[in-house]
DNA sequence: TCTGGGGTCCTAGGACCC
DNA sequence: TCTGGGGTCCTAGGACCC
C-alpha cells in the first residue's frame, strides 16, 4: 500500500493563540516576542503584511509598530504549550498515527485513508475539526514523503485558492508546484545550502528533485541526499514506532538585564542547573555530562568582550540536581572574568542515559541506600514544586526577582489558571 | 535602552591502536 | 626525493529545524 503522510500545521500559531483570547484584535496586526521581549518570533496574517520580517529585534521596528498599532505580546509558552496539546490531542483522534514534531505541527499517517475517502477531503475534514474544536487555524499538506508533504503544506498556506488543504499525491502536480518553489523554502536546505546550489544553477525544488543524489552527496552531505529523494517520493524518514529519548538537556536565558559579579552568575547557572535537571527527572533520564557557559552581549560591539564554557563527565551518571549543581559552579569559577557585563548563560546535560542502563560508580563512598534518599528527596521536591507558588529551592538558586526577565506584553494564562480565565462580559 | 531558546544530525579531524 | 596504512572512537563545530 502507497505510503501518504499529511502535515498539518498551525497558520501563525503564537499570534493565532493570543488572537484566540482576544476576538477584539481579529483583524489587528499582533506580532509575539522572544525571550526578554527582543525578537519577533511570530507575525499574524496582517502583521506578515505589513512586512514585518522573522527574527528582527523589535526596537528596529518601532515605528511601524506605532504607525500601523500593531499589537505586541511577550511570549506566553504556558498558554501555547496548552493549546497545543488540544490541537495534538484532537489530531490523534483523527489518525491512527500520529507523529508530533514541533509546537505547532504533526505528520499524520494516512496510508489507506483513500480507499474510504478522497484524501483532499480528508484534510478539510482534520482542518475542519481542529478549528471546531480549539478555535485554531491549520493548513493541511498531503504527500507521499515527509518532504513533499511539507511542500504541500507551503502550498496550502500560500495559495488561498487551495483553502488551505493540498492534496500532492499526483506526480504531475508535485512537478508543477516544485517549479515554483524557490529552492530555500525546502524542508532541510537552509541558507547556507541555499546560497551554494544557487550558484550551480539549482534555483527551485523541481531542479534540485532532477539533480544527480549521489554526485551531491558527494558534495554536500548524505541529508541533502535523502532530501532529493524524499522529492522524487522515495521516503526516507520512516515512523518511529517508540519515541526516541532526549540526548541533551538545554537551559539558558538571556538576561534582563546585564550581570556583573561572580555571586550572580553562580545563581543564575545554578537556577539553570536545576531547571535542567527537573526536565531529566520528567523523562527519567539521568546525565552522564554536562557543560557550562556564559557570556557578553555580542551586539555591543563598543563593550569588551569575554565568553567561555567548560563542560565534564561525571563519573556516575546522576539526577541529583545538587550535584549537578556543584559541578556546574565549579567549573563556572575558575572561568569567571571580573570586569564584563553578561547578557547570557546556560547548562547542558548530555551523556543522557535512563535508569536500567545506568553504571554505578565503583568507588563511590555513599552508604547503601544513599542513592535512594537523594531520589526520593529529588521527587518530594519536585512534587512541592508543581503544586505550589512558593518554591523549593537551593540555596545557591536566584530568587524570582534577581535577573528577571522581560516581559512587558505578557497575555494572561487564560487556560492553565483558574484566576486568569477568560470573562465574558 | 533593546538582538530567543531548545533541539537533532552529520562531518572532519585528531588521538590512538596495531 | 622519498616520510606506512587503515581502522575505531571521540569531540567540536557547522548546518539545519521550529
Amino acid at each position: 500500500m502507497k505510503t501518504v503522510f499529511a502535515l498539518v500545521d498551525c497558520n501563525n500559531f503564537y499570534a493565532s493563540c493570543e488572537k484566540l483570547f482576544r476576538p477584539d484584535l481579529r483583524d489587528t496586526p499582533v506580532i509575539v516576542l522572544s525571550n526578554n521581549d527582543g525578537c519577533v518570533v511570530a507575525r499574524s496574517r496582517e502583521a506578515k503584511a505589513l512586512g514585518i520580517k522573522m527574527g528582527v529585534p523589535v526596537h528596529h521596528i518601532r515605528s511601524e509598530i506605532r504607525l500601523h498599532g500593531i499589537q505586541l505580546f511577550s511570549s506566553n509558552y504556558t498558554l501555547y504549550g496548552d493549546l497545543s496539546r488540544r490541537v495534538m490531542t484532537t489530531l490523534e483522534a483523527l489518525a491512527p498515527r500520529v507523529d508530533v514534531y514541533s509546537i505547532d505541527e504533526a505528520f499524520l499517517d494516512l496510508t489507506g485513508v483513500e480507499r474510504a475517502v478522497s484524501l483532499e477531503s480528508f484534510g478539510r475534514q482534520v482542518k475542519d475539526t481542529v478549528v471546531q474544536d480549539t478555535g485554531l487555524p491549520v493548513c493541511v499538506g498531503i504527500a507521499p514523503t515527509r518532504t513533499l508533504a511539507k511542500l504541500a503544506n507551503y502550498a496550502a498556506k500560500k495559495y488561498r485558492a487551495t483553502e488551505g488543504v493540498v492534496d500532492l499525491t499526483d506526480i504531475g502536480r508535485q512537478r508543477r508546484l516544485m517549479a515554483l518553489v524557490p529552492v530555500e523554502e525546502v524542508w532541510g536546505v537552509g541558507r547556507k545550502l541555499s546560497t551554494k546550489l544557487q550558484g550551480m544553477g539549482i534555483t527551485n525544488a523541481l531542479e534540485l528533485a532532477d539533480a544527480d543524489p549521489s554526485t551531491l552527496r558527494k558534495q554536500f552531505s548524505v541529508v541533502l541526499e535523502r532530501t532529493i529523494r524524499e522529492l522524487n517520493g522515495i521516503g526516507c524518514i520512516p515512523w518511529e514506532d517508540v519515541p526516541q529519548p532526549k540526548k541533551q538537556i538545554m537551559c539558558s536565558r538571556s538576561f534582563g538585564s546585564p550581570l556583573k559579579a561572580l555571586s550572580d552568575l553562580e545563581e543564575a547557572v545554578a537556577q539553570f542547573a536545576t531547571r535542567a535537571t527537573e526536565k531529566l527527572r520528567k523523562g527519567e533520564q539521568y546525565a552522564g555530562a554536562l557543560m557550562v557557559f556564559f557570556r557578553t552581549n555580542s551586539f555591543r560591539t563598543d563593550l569588551p568582550q569575554y565568553s567561555n564554557s567548560a563542560s565534564v563527565k561525571l563519573i556516575t551518571s546522576t539526577q541529583d540536581s545538587r550535584a549537578i549543581v556543584q559541578q556546574v559552579l565549579s567549573l563556572l569559577r575558575p572561568m569567571y572574568r571580573n570586569g564584563y557585563d553578561y547578557a547570557k548563560a546556560g547548562v547542558m546535560l548530555s551523556d543522557l542515559v535512563n535508569a536500567t542502563t545506568i553504571q554505578d560508580d565503583l568507588f563511590a563512598s555513599a552508604s547503601p541506600g544513599e542513592g535512594d534518599r537523594a531520589v526520593r528527596l529529588m521527587s518530594v521536591i519536585d512534587e512541592i514544586n508543581r503544586k505550589s507558588r512558593t518554591k523549593v529551592r537551593s540555596a545557591r538558586q536566584a530568587g524570582p526577582s534577581a535577573y528577571a526577565m522581560r516581559r512587558e506584553h505578557l497575555s494572561p494564562a487564560y487556560t492553565t489558571n483558574w484566576t486568569q480565565l477568560p470573562s465574558v462580559t
